[in-house]
Order: structure tokens, then sequence, then C-alpha cells
RNA sequence: GCCGAAGUGGCGGAAUUGGCAGACGCGCCAGAUUCAGGUUCUGGUGGUGGAAACGCUGUAGGGGUUCGAGUCCCCUCUUCGGCACCA
């Protein structure tokens, strides 16, 4: 029951004012505390997300359009009977907050909480149906602080690890990007390029679980093949061998990776990685070292030097030169390669340039024996380019002959009997590094002891909190290490004195598990966390909630995040349920990637000064006009093209549903329900009875297939259509119009909830219109009585004819046949043969 | 370069998956309401020929399969995404 207020001012004239009813409606749900949601064994659970937002100070048109897609969902399974879970939150650690702090001299806590008051304003007077009391922001000490016990637990099984390395450098973010932010060789953030810098960082072992994450992909039905084939990609498997090459005057091997040992006899030279352990030893010619260095990581020319040392083929003991080259990665392999340039564009364009030896060992397997190249000589005429495909082997001693695909197999099983080699199955994807030399992120918790090493801050002492007393003045180095306060402390083990971690953690990890969160925040914050981790703790808990609410149903979000959050998140749940807290391995069943707001032909940025700001939309259409046409204009995996005109229309119709519902106010409050039999309607009450079954058969559809709001909403304005052309002039005739009504409400409900509910209640409906169960349709109501025939001859369109839809197939030919116009054309030509479509078309096949 | 997606009216987009191409909306045209503009309402609207009935033509381009193709197959072109020295 609502109260009697909601309904009053019936007497003066109404119109469409959003700016009344949508408040009023947003606190009535809120009061009522209608989206708070509670785990219910007895009923089925629905998990519905939508990516949150960095809190960056306004929503944009992006957010309205995700969230829109995200509602209609968790609103739609929730009148279905779902117990749905729709949480949102803040992502609300990054650099945003810390630029603002430089520029304005504002605490980026400050900020970033102002930022939050106010979108939260914004999402709620869009009328998105969230459960606020599990909101989380992944800046505060009670969600950081898990952060950093899975970095202490991920530390203890091995998976987070301090090494040495070139890493990713973005100067205007003054700190170190993972492989996954580098977007070709600029930084993902502020576009700037990337530079290579030798640091001290923390990884986590995401290659543990690079063959499962792999997998796992497999199990991904729900998601959109390209974002599964990204993350494969990503993940880069290949099949190969790795190969000792004995260096000669040294006891040394170089140990090589290739996909291609069916090309070894065709190795020419051997090259390294200017970071390969060896080449500082080998190179001669230190200066020229540091030239190949400068080249590395560009992919410009290939520029190399011998190092005057030669390595022994394993496979036909000859002796070839070792050369260090810019473009052989140290990340990937071995950092180390044999050369084939007869069959690898790269180590071609190096031959040539320095006048290394191309032996050709692989032809096309078109190519008869007696063509095929002799003595390591390759016949005719030189190759302009790598040969890169696989064929049949030739001058390989005991294997020429063979297939490129058997020789891979014979040559690995050779290497591996004679000890000079192994079969190994190589990734592209690299570990995870997570320092940041940033201020406003999760300070990573280990303490540095001269005596003791690294030692992790005891679990009892998280979080490790952010410290208060820091400079933001943008001049290099982790803000963190200002702070005397922070830095200096005692080491846990033994007393001493110690340093702590002044690097903070990459914000994505902050997201890798957010949705887990989610289930288990309370009023009381994330207690059932805190209460499972202590030490003897209760065995309620964390268990039961996350075995019922994950693995999330439905994701929603942009594509941009394909590689970077989602690969993180299948991860972090790897891990999670290692630990022995979850079940599930993949977090996201479903996955809608939404696609991008559009203007005049490009995304809404300010530098292009195309934004839309959602303020002033809602403030001079209302919410339910912007998420309709967010909704309307396009299928939601598309790009949406922003239209101010469009909007109009949305507008339009909402006034259009408005005006149908006042016009029969009336009459619809004083209406009985729908009586059973049909019969004695006349044919424009059937018809718009009819038309209603077919709207419910048709939303429900589009929205269970994909998701397509744009033709649900389309249903729905044919259906006012037809209402609008419709006056019933009897009692019976006015019970289909209240049919309608109250069906089209309910469908309205999920996309444009306030004008539902508003209405709703106007016509005198004790219920919410939120809570209502969604509408079913009767499949026999819902078939055409009559359907128009299409009459094709020779495939064209020559006729058309009202039949009644149960006619059958003989009678509706027969039909066809005697149609005048039919025979007319048909004129003296035979008729060959006559397909009937059921229920469509009749095509009458003539001729000679 | 490699991988992937997509090309349909003036525009955003539909098309039960091989069966009337252009649903729905925007825009535009005409009419009604209005002092007028806006709003609202009614009708029309792919191109082309015709006064009209109606005809021809049309889903990036070319070929093919089929009674029938926007949809399936082959080739070409264009656009957009992702990866990019991954050995």
């Amino acid at each position: 029951m609502f109260p009697e207020h909601f309904r009053r001012q019936e007497s003066v004239e109404e119109r469409y004012d959003p700016a009344t009813i949508e408040p009023k409606w947003q606190q009535y749900w809120e009061e009522r505390n209608l989206f708070r949601t509670d785990k219910d064994d007895s009923r089925k659970k629905f998990f519905c997300l939508e990516m949150f937002p960095y809190p960056s100070g306004k929503i944009h048109m992006g957010h309205v359009r995700n969230y829109a897609i995200g509602d209609v969902i968790a609103r739609y399974k929730r009148m279905q009977g779902y117990n749905v879970l729709h949480p949102m939150g803040w992502d609300s650690f990054g650099m945003p907050a810390e630029n603002a702090a430089i520029k304005h001299n504002v605490h980026p806590s400050q900020w970033t909480y102002e930022n939050i008051a106010y979108m939260k304003g914004q999402l709620k007077k869009l009328g998105l149906s969230y459960d606020w009391s599990r909101e989380v922001a992944t800046c505060s000490p009670e969600y950081y602080k898990w952060n950093q016990w899975f970095f202490i637990k991920m530390l203890e099984k091995g998976l987070a690890y301090r090494k040495s390395s070139y890493v990713n450098w973005c100067h205007s973010c003054a700190t170190v990007l993972a492989n996954e932010q580098v977007i070709d060789t600029k930084c993902w953030r502020c576009d700037s390029v990337v530079v290579q810098k030798k640091l001290e960082q923390w990884f986590l072992r995401i290659t543990n679980y690079a063959e499962e994450l792999l997998s796992g992909c497999d199990t991904l039905s729900g998601w959109p093949e390209k974002v599964v084939l990204m993350q494969k990609n990503w993940i880069g498997k290949s099949h190969g061998a790795e190969v000792d090459f004995r260096v000669e005057g040294i006891d040394q091997n170089i140990r090589i990776f290739t996909t291609r040992p069916d090309t070894l006899f065709g190795a020419t030279f051997l090259c390294l990685s200017p970071g390969h352990p060896l080449a500082e030893r080998l190179a001669a010619d230190k200066d020229e070292l540091e030239k190949v260095r400068a080249h590395y990581g560009k992919v410009d020319e290939k520029v190399g030097l011998f190092t005057g040392a030669y390595c022994i083929n394993p496979m036909n003991n000859e002796k070839i030169p070792v050369y260090i080259a810019n473009f052989v990665l140290m990340e990937y392999g071995t950092g180390a390669i044999m050369s084939v340039p007869a069959h690898d564009q790269r180590d071609f364009e190096f031959a040539e340039k320095y006048g290394l030896p191309i032996r050709q060992v692989i032809v096309g397997a078109g190519l008869a024996p007696a063509h095929q190249p002799q003595g390591g000589q390759p016949q005719g005429l030189p190759l302009q380019e790598a040969f890169v495909d696989e064929g049949i082997l030739v001058d390989s001693g005991q294997f020429s002959g063979l297939k490129s695909a058997d020789a891979k197999q014979k040559i690995a099983d050779h290497l591996e009997e004679k000890g000079l080699g192994k079969k190994v199955v190589n990734y592209k994807l690299r570990d995870w590094g997570i320092s940041r030399q940033r201020y406003w992120g999760t300070p990573i918790p280990v303490i540095y002891c001269d005596n003791c090493g690294i030692v992790p801050v005891s679990e009892k002492d998280l979080p490790v909190i952010l410290p208060e007393d820091v400079k933001f003045t943008g001049t290099g180095g982790s803000p963190l290490q200002e702070s005397d306060a922070f830095l200096h402390t005692a080491c846990p083990k033994c007393g001493g004195k110690a340093r702590r971690e002044t690097d903070t953690m990459d914000t994505f990890v902050d997201s890798s598990w957010y949705f887990i969160a989610y289930c288990l925040k309370d009023s009381s914050g994330l207690s059932v966390m805190r209460d499972q981790f202590k030490e003897d703790s209760s065995p309620i808990t964390h268990h039961s909630l996350l075995k019922y609410w994950m693995p999330v149903d439905q994701y929603v979000g942009g594509v941009e995040h394909a590689v970077l959050h989602l690969l993180y998140s299948r991860f972090f749940t790897r891990v999670i349920r290692d630990l022995g807290i979850i079940k599930v391995s993949e977090p996201f069943v479903n996955l809608l990637t939404q696609g991008m707001v559009i203007k005049d032909g490009a995304k809404m940025s300010k530098s292009k000064g195309n934004v839309i700001d959602p303020d002033y939309l809602i403030n001079r259409y209302g919410s339910d006009t912007s998420r309709l046409f967010s909704l309307f204009a396009a299928p939601p995996e598309r790009d949406l093209d922003w239209s101010d005109k469009g909007v109009d229309g949305a507008y339009r119709f909402l006034n259009r549903v408005w005006s149908v519902v006042q016009k029969h106010r009336d009459a619809l409050r004083k209406s009985a329900p729908l009586a059973t039999g049909t019969d004695d309607l006349s044919y424009g009450a059937r018809a718009v009875l009819r038309k209603t079954h077919q709207t419910i058969r048709k939303v429900t559809a589009d929205i269970e297939k994909d998701y397509h709001f744009n033709t649900a909403i389309a249903a729905m304005m044919e259906l006012v259509n037809e209402m609008i052309g419709f006056e019933p002039d009897n009692g019976k005739e006015m019970q289909v119009v209240t049919f309608a009504v109250d069906n089209l409400l309910l469908l309205l409900s999920p996309f444009t909830p306030h004008i539902a509910e508003e209405l709703w209640a106007k016509l005198g409906h004790k219920e919410i219109a939120s809570e209502m169960p969604w509408p079913v349709w009767d499949e026999e109501i819902a078939k055409d009585e009559e359907i128009e025939l299409v009459i094709q001859i020779n495939g064209k369109l020559r006729g058309k004819l009202m039949i009644s839809a149960g006619l059958a197939d003989d009678d509706v030919k027969e039909r066809a046949l005697q149609d005048s116009k039919v025979v007319e054309i048909i004129g003296g030509q035979g008729i060959k043969k006559v397909i009937v479509v059921k229920g469509r078309l009749v095509n009458i096949v003539v001729g000679a």
C-alpha cells in the first residue's frame, strides 16, 4: 500500500511531468527498501552486475547507457521472481585524485568522496534499482585491507614476488605500467610514450594460471566470442621446443625457443636479446651493445652486433656465429633464438643486412623431389623473402622428405633423446607487475628489515593505512617516501628498525574481486570477512553467502576491459578459489559488452566538444526518457549514435503513453477485469487484445534473446499506436483496453520505471508495479486470425490475398491460382511447380 | 602484416534465420488545429517511370547455389576494432 498523498491532485488536468513523479517514486522505493536483497535459499538468485565507475566527478552518457542496460535486466529478473543482487560501488583509487591534489591542493580522499557523493546522487536520479546497502569504495581502508590480505596470502603461496627487471615506465604518470596497460607503445591512461626502465617491482604470478585461464575460455559460452578470442590471443599459447646450442670456448649453453624445430637445419646464426645474461659477457664492443639496446623494443630497423663467439648447431654440428639483435625479446621464450633466415622474415631481413647465409630447408609441398635443393645451397632463384609456410624438409639429414608437421615431432623427439632439448609450451602472458610509485592506492603490506629481509605485515596489523601527512608536489618519487611516520616502522619478526614498502598497488587489483565484496557487504561493512579471517572464527560466514551469490549471472560493461580487468578478475577468482574461499573458477557467466556512445561520428569527449551532460538531459526530459532513448537507439552491443531529435522522439512516446492512459483513466479505474471468452468482441477490440498478447511475447523474447531492448521498445510503440487508434464503446471493450494498459505499464516498468509506477498507481492498483510479476501471454489469443498471403510468380511479388490463418496448404494453393490477377499473368504458360510456405506465401513457378 | 567484426533509405536501425526488404523512431512533405511560431493530431515518404492503375529497379561491388538470397558459398573493395618483431 502506498500513502494516499501519492495519488492526490487527480482533479486537475494532468500533464506528464517527470520532474515531479520521478523523485517521488525514487524516494518511495528507497523508503521501502524495495531493492535491498538478502540471501534466500528458497528463491533462485540472479547476480546482475555493471562495471563500477571511477569517481571522476560526474557520470557521462556511457555510464547512463551501461547502467540503464543493467537496470532493465535487474528489474526484469526481479519481476520474474528471481532474488536479484544488484549492487553498485566505486573504483575509487587512481591517478586523477592525485592529479587533482597536485593541481588544486585538495586531498585525494576529499576529492574522491565529494565526487562519490555527487555521482551517487546522479545515479539515484536515474532510478536505478541498486541495493545501496552493499555499496563499496575501494579507497576505504575496510576495502583495501583485503587487497593487502590477498597480497599476503599470495606472498605465502609464492604467487607474489619481487624482481628487478625492465618495466614499462610512463613519465607523465610517473609510474610503472603493466603490459596490459601499454596500448600501442603508449600509456593507456595519458597516451604518452612508454619507456623501458629497470626497477625492482612486485609481481603477481598470473602465469601460473596461464593454462587454466586459457582452457577456461572454452567454458565462457555466455561471453562475446571476440572477447574470448582477445583473451586467448593475449595469453598466446604456442607449442615448440627449447634447444641448447653449445658455445665454443666457454662452458656454457645458449638455450633457444622455437616453434619451428623443423627448420633447425636452416639455422645459420643465433641471436641473443640485448637483455640476455650472456649478452654483456659475449659482446666484444660494449658501445655497440648500447646502440643495439637503444633500439630494443622499437619496431624500426633490425640492428645487431656480432659477438665474435660461435656456437654449435646440435643437429648438424655446424659452427654458426652468435649475434645480439634488438628485435629479440627478453620477455618471451628464453631471450635467445636460432635464426633461420630462409623461413622467418625477421631473420631474413637481418641476414640480408649483415650478409649472413640464407639456407632453404623447407620447400612447398607441391615441388617435386627432383627440384629440391641439394648440397646445402638452394637451387634456382634466391629467395626474395622468407618462405614461412610449412612444407617438405630438404637438406635436413635423416629428416629430409618429411612434412613439417611430422618433422617438428621427430626432431623434437630426437633432441629429447640426445638430451639436447625438449618440447615446451610457451605463453605470451607475463606476470602482472603491480607496483605503482603513487600515493592514491593500496599500500603494499611488506616491510624491509636489514636483518630479516622482506617481511610481510602481520594479518592482525592490517590494514596498512595510507598516511595523511603527505605533500603532493608531482615532482617524482612515491609520495609515501616523504611520510616519516609511515616509512619507519619496526620489523614484525625481530622488532628492529625497518622501513615500509612505499609503492602502492595497481588499481586493477581493487576491481579484481569487488564482485565478491558485494556478496559479503552488509550494514556493518565487510565484517563477514573480518570474522572469517580471524583465527578460530565461526563457521557461518562468507562460505554460504558466496556459495549462494557467486558467480555473477550477468556482467555488463565496456569492451575496453576485454583483456585488462576481465583477465585479472578471472585470475583473482582462481586464486581466491585456491584459498578455499569460493568454489567457482569463472566469476562472470554471461558478459554483455556494450558499445560506445558516439556523437557526430566520434566518441564523446571534452576535447571534441560533443559531450551530452546527463544532468542536463535528466533536468530537461527526466530519467525515463534518458533511459528509454539509450535503450532504443541501438542494440546494446553496438555503438550508439546520439541524436537530440531521437531523445525528443522518446519523450514524445512517453507523452503518448501518458495521454492514452489519461484519456481512459476514469473508465479504466472502474473497469472490471477482462472476462474470458473473446468471441463477442468487435474486430478492433480483438485486434487490440491480440496485439497486447503479441507484444508481451515479443518484449519477453527480445529481452531473453541477447537483450535486444531496441526492438522490444519498438514493439511497445506499436502497441501504443494500436491502442490510440481504438475507441472502446462498451464495457467489454473497455476491459480489453484495461488489459492492454495494465500489461503495457508492466512491460514498460523495467525500462521507464517512474512513469510506469505513476500510471499504475493512478489506475488504482494497490500493488507496486516494480513488484508485480512479469506479464504472461496466451499463445492462442496471440495467433493471427488472418494473414496476408503473398503470391509470387517465378519468385516475383505479383499479388496479395487475405486468407484465414488456419487454411490448409491445398486450399491456399487453390485460392492463389484462382486469383484473377494471377490467372492473367500466367496466361498460357504452363505451371511447373507451386511452393506453399505456411502462413506466408505461395510461389508459382511457370514457364515453357 | 596477422586475427576479428561490420557494410541495408536522408539518418539511427528492423527483417520470426532462406520466404512481402526498410518494422519502430528521427527527418522530410501535405493537411487539420493555431492570429502566428511551437506543440499536438491525420496521412504520405527507398530510387525511378507514370495523371493513375501499375511497371522497372534496389541491401558495398562481382560471380554462384536455390522455385526464392539482405540472409548460404567464392572473389574484390571499404570501414571499424584487437594484436603487432611473440621466434
